[in-house]
DNA sequence: CTAGGGTTAG
C-alpha cells in the first residue's frame, strides 16, 4: 500500500523523524496531532496522519471528524474516513456515525446516505445523525420517512430525535404526524424534557392548532421562559391577543423572566388591540427588567403608543430612546399618518436619516386615509422618481387611489404594471386590483379578473360581491353570497354586504336569517353589521326591531346614530328621530350632513315647518357643518310639502346655487298641490329650458387620464 | 431570532 501523495511523503518523513526522535514508538505521534488538531491545523494534521501507515485510536478520528464538521470541510473529512476504511474491516459505529454527521453538516446527504446504507448494524445513533442532518439540510419530509422507519424497525427514539422530528413536522405545517409524535412522546416519557413539550406547544402552534397548543402548555409542570415565549408569540400569530396578554401577566406572576422578543410580542399584540393600559404595564415592567433599552422594545413601544392614538407618549420614547434606526422612525411617522396628522408624519419622513420601502408606505397610507388622492399620487410619483424600490403594498395602495378618483384608466396601467414585474403572486394586490375595478364600476372587466385569479380569499369574494352590492344589484350580490359560502368562512364584511342588499330588496326573510347567523357566531357585535341591520330592519319597515338591535349597542358612532335617526324619520317617527339627536349629542357625538339629512326628513314627515328651518339653519351656525345640494333639496320639499309658498319663493331665490332639476319638479307639482300658479310656471318654464339642452344636471368636469405616470410606471 | 407599511362593510 504505497503512499504517493505528496502530504504523504511529508508525512512519512515527519513519520521518519518521529521514530528516530522517539525511539521506534509511533504511537507518540498521537499527541502530536491531537496538538494541531487542537489548534485547528487541520490540513497539517491530515498530513501526520496520512504519515502513519497503520490505525490510529479512535479518539484520533473522532477529534478529526469533529473539526471537519465544525469547518465544513468536506474533503478533508472524506480523507479521513478513507484513512479510516483503509486499514480497518469493521470501523465502530461510533465513527461511522461521526461519519455520517460530518456529511451531513458538509451538506452531502448523498455521501451520508452511503454510509448509512453501507452500515451492517446501525444503531440509534446512526438514525438520529441521518435524521438530523435531514433536518438541518431541511429535507423535513425524510426526516418523517426516517422516523418512521426507525419506529417500524424497533429502534428507539431519543430526544434529539424527537426534537428534529417535531422541528420537521413544524416546517412542514404537519399537523398528523405531529399529533402522533406527541403520542409517541408521551408513551416513553420523554414529555418531561422541557424543550420536548415545548416543542410540541410550538408545533401545534404553528400548525394554527391552537387550542391543542394551549393544552399542551397547561401540561407542562415547569414551563420555560422558551415555553412561555413559545405559546405566548403563538397566540399572536392567530390572532389571539387577548390571551397572549393574558398568559403574559400569568408568566409575570410565574417568576418566569421574560425575553426581550416576548415583550416585542406582546406590544405588538396590545398594538393590535388597541391595549393601551396593558401597553403601559407592559412598559413598565420593561423598565423594572431594564429592557426598555433594547431595540426591537423601543420600537415596539413607538408602535404601541402610536397605534393606540397615543401620540405624544410615541413621541416620548422615540425622542429617549437610545438608538433611532428605520423602523423606530417608521413606527412614529406611521403613527401620525394613520391618526389624520399628515403634515406631521410628513415633517418625520422628511427628517428620517434614512427610508426605505415601508417608511415610504406608511407616508403614502396618510394620504389615502384622508382621500388624498391626488397628493397620494403626486407622492407615488416622487417614490418612483426618487428611485425607492415599489413592493404589493404601494401598489395596493396606488390602486387605493385609482378607485378613489375612479380613474379606470391609471387603473389598468398599474394592472399592466404588476403583470410585467410579477406581482400578480401577491393575492393583496390581486385583491386591490379586484377591489378598482369594481370601485371604477367596471364590473364585466372585475368579472374577467376575478376568474382569473389564481387563488381568491375573503377578501376576493367580498371585495367581488359588494361591487355588485354597490351597483344596486341585489340580487347578484345574493347569489355571490350563496356560492361563496362553500368557498370561504365568512366574515363580518360579508354580512354586512349582504344586509346592505337585503335592505335593498326589501327582503326582511334573509335580513331576518342573517340576523339569527350574525347572533350564533357573535358578529352582532361587529358596530358595521349593527349598522347594517338598523339599516335593514328600518328600510323593511320593522322599526322596532330596529330600534331593539340599536339600543343593545353600547357605543353608538356617526354613522349608528345617522341610521336610526334616519331609520326613524322614513318611517314617520320623526318626533323620535329628534329624541334621538338629542341623545346623540349628549353621548358626544358630532353631528355630519348625514345626521341633518335625517333629520329634516323628519320634519317633513311630521310637518314640522319652523323646526325645520331651526335645524337648517343651526347647521352651520352650530354644529360648522355646511348645507349641501341634498339639504337645500329638503328644504324645498318641507316648505313646499307644507304650502309655506312664499317661504319657498325666497328660499329658491336665495339659493346659492341654479335650482336642480329635481328641485324644480317638486316646486312644479307642490304649485299644482297649493295653487301657486307664478311660482309654478316659473318651475315649469325652467325644466323646459333644461329639457332643450338634454336634462343634464351635472355637468363632469373632462378628467385627467394621464397624470405623469405612464412613464414612472414602466 | 423577536420590531415598522396593507385589501373587503353599515
Amino acid at each position: 500500500m504505497a503512499v504517493t501523495t505528496p502530504t504523504s511523503l511529508l508525512g512519512r518523513l515527519l513519520d521518519h523523524v518521529g521514530n528516530r526522535n522517539l525511539n521506534g514508538k509511533p504511537k507518540i505521534i498521537k499527541p502530536d496531532i491531537l496538538s494541531l488538531l487542537s489548534y485547528g491545523r487541520l490540513k497539517q494534521a491530515l498530513g501526520v496522519l496520512f504519515s502513519i501507515n497503520k490505525p490510529v485510536d479512535q479518539s484520533i478520528y473522532a477529534h478529526f471528524l469533529q473539526l471537519c464538521t465544525d469547518r465544513k470541510a468536506i474533503n478533508e473529512g472524506r480523507k479521513v474516513e478513507i484513512h479510516l476504511l483503509k486499514f480497518q474491516m469493521n470501523p465502530s459505529v461510533f465513527l461511522l456515525n461521526r461519519i455520517i454527521e460530518m456529511y451531513a453538516k458538509c451538506g452531502s446527504m448523498t455521501d451520508a446516505l452511503q454510509v448509512f446504507d453501507r452500515m451492517r448494524k446501525p444503531n440509534g445513533g446512526s438514525w438520529n445523525a441521518m435524521i438530523s442532518g435531514f433536518e438541518y439540510l431541511g429535507f423535513h419530509e425524510n426526516v418523517l420517512d426516517y422516523f418512521w422507519s426507525m419506529y417500524g424497525l424497533g429502534i428507539r427514539p431519543n430526544q434529539v430525535t424527537f426534537a428534529c422530528v417535531l422541528s420537521a413536522c413544524a416546517s412542514l405545517m404537519a399537523l398528523g404526524p405531529a399529533r402522533q409524535v406527541h403520542c409517541l412522546i408521551l408513551k416513553w416519557g420523554f414529555f418531561s424534557n422541557v424543550v420536548l413539550s415545548s416543542s410540541i406547544v410550538d408545533v401545534y402552534g404553528k400548525c394554527r392548532a391552537i387550542e391543542e397548543s394551549k393544552r399542551v402548555f397547561g401540561e407542562i409542570k415547569n414551563p420555560n421562559n422558551i415555553s412561555w415565549n413559545v405559546i405566548i408569540k403563538r397566540c399572536c400569530e392567530v390572532g389571539r391577543e387577548e390571551e397572549a396578554l393574558v398568559l403574559f401577566f400569568q408568566m409575570h406572576r410565574a417568576k418566569a423572566k421574560p425575553m426581550n422578543f416576548t415583550f416585542a410580542n406582546v406590544l405588538s399584540a396590545c398594538a393590535s388591540t388597541l391595549g393601551i393600559e396593558e401597553g403601559c404595564q407592559i412598559h413598565a415592567l420593561s423598565i423594572r427588567h431594564g429592557l426598555d433599552v433594547d431595540d426591537y422594545i423601543t420600537s415596539s413601544l413607538v408602535d404601541m403608543y402610536s397605534k393606540c392614538g397615543f401620540l405624544e407618549e410615541a413621541r416620548r420614547v422615540f425622542d429617549n430612546a437610545h438608538t433611532r434606526n428605520v423602523i423606530t422612525w417608521t413606527a412614529i411617522l406611521s403613527g401620525y399618518s394613520k391618526h389624520g396628522f399628515t403634515e406631521e408624519a410628513r415633517n418625520f419622513f422628511d427628517e428620517m436619516p434614512q427610508r426605505n420601502v415601508v417608511s415610504w408606505n406608511a407616508m403614502l397610507v396618510g394620504y389615502t386615509q384622508l382621500c388624498r388622492w391626488e397628493e397620494g399620487l403626486d407622492f407615488f410619483s416622487k417614490m418612483r422618481r426618487e428611485a425607492c424600490e415599489i413592493d404589493h403594498v404601494t401598489l395596493g395602495l396606488v390602486l387605493n387611489i385609482c378607485a378613489g378618483l375612479t380613474d379606470l384608466e391609471l387603473g389598468k396601467q398599474v394592472h399592466a404594471f404588476v403583470n410585467r414585474h410579477g406581482f400578480s403572486s401577491y393575492l393583496f394586490t390581486c385583491n386591490s386590483l379586484l377591489d378598482m375595478y369594481g370601485k371604477c364600476g367596471s364590473l364585466r372587466s372585475m368579472d374577467r379578473w376575478f376568474f382569473a385569479m389564481a387563488q381568491k380569499d375573503i377578501v376576493s369574494w367580498n371585495s367581488f360581491m359588494s361591487s355588485y352590492a354597490r351597483h344596486g344589484q341585489s340580487e347578484e350580490t345574493l347569489r355571490i353570497f350563496g356560492e361563496m359560502d362553500r368557498d370561504v368562512k365568512l366574515n363580518e364584511f360579508t354580512i354586512s354586504t349582504v344586509l346592505a342588499a337585503c335592505s335593498n330588496i326589501l327582503s326582511l326573510q334573509h335580513g331576518k336569517q342573517l340576523h339569527g347567523y350574525t347572533i350564533r357566531t357573535f358578529l352582532e357585535r361587529d358596530i358595521v353589521i349593527r349598522g347594517a341591520l338598523v339599516d335593514m330592519y328600518s328600510k323593511c319597515r320593522c322599526l322596532d326591531y330596529a330600534l331593539k338591535v340599536f339600543y343593545e349597542v353600547c357605543l353608538a358612532d356617526i354613522v349608528l346614530w345617522n341610521s336610526m335617526i334616519s331609520g326613524c324619520a322614513h318611517n314617520k317617527r320623526g318626533k323620535e328621530a329628534l329624541e334621538l339627536f338629542e341623545l346623540m349629542q349628549e353621548s358626544g357625538v358630532k353631528p355630519d350632513n348625514v345626521t341633518f339629512v335625517g333629520i329634516l326628513v323628519a320634519c317633513i314627515s311630521e310637518g314640522m315647518v319652523d323646526i325645520g328651518r331651526w335645524f337648517f339653519n343651526s347647521m352651520s351656525e352650530k354644529h360648522c357643518v355646511i348645507p349641501r345640494v341634498e339639504h337645500y333639496a329638503l328644504m324645498v320639499e318641507l316648505f313646499g310639502r307644507n304650502g309655506c309658498m312664499d317661504e319657498l319663493k325666497d328660499f329658491i331665490g336665495a339659493l346659492p346655487f341654479e335650482p336642480t332639476p329635481a328641485m324644480w319638479m317638486l316646486v312644479s307639482e307642490c304649485c299644482r298641490n297649493h295653487g301657486d300658479t307664478r311660482l309654478g310656471e316659473l318651475a315649469s318654464q325652467r325644466l323646459h329650458e333644461l329639457d332643450e339642452i338634454g336634462l343634464k344636471p351635472i355637468n363632469s368636469a373632462p378628467c385627467e387620464t394621464d397624470l405623469g405616470l405612464r412613464n414612472s410606471l414602466n
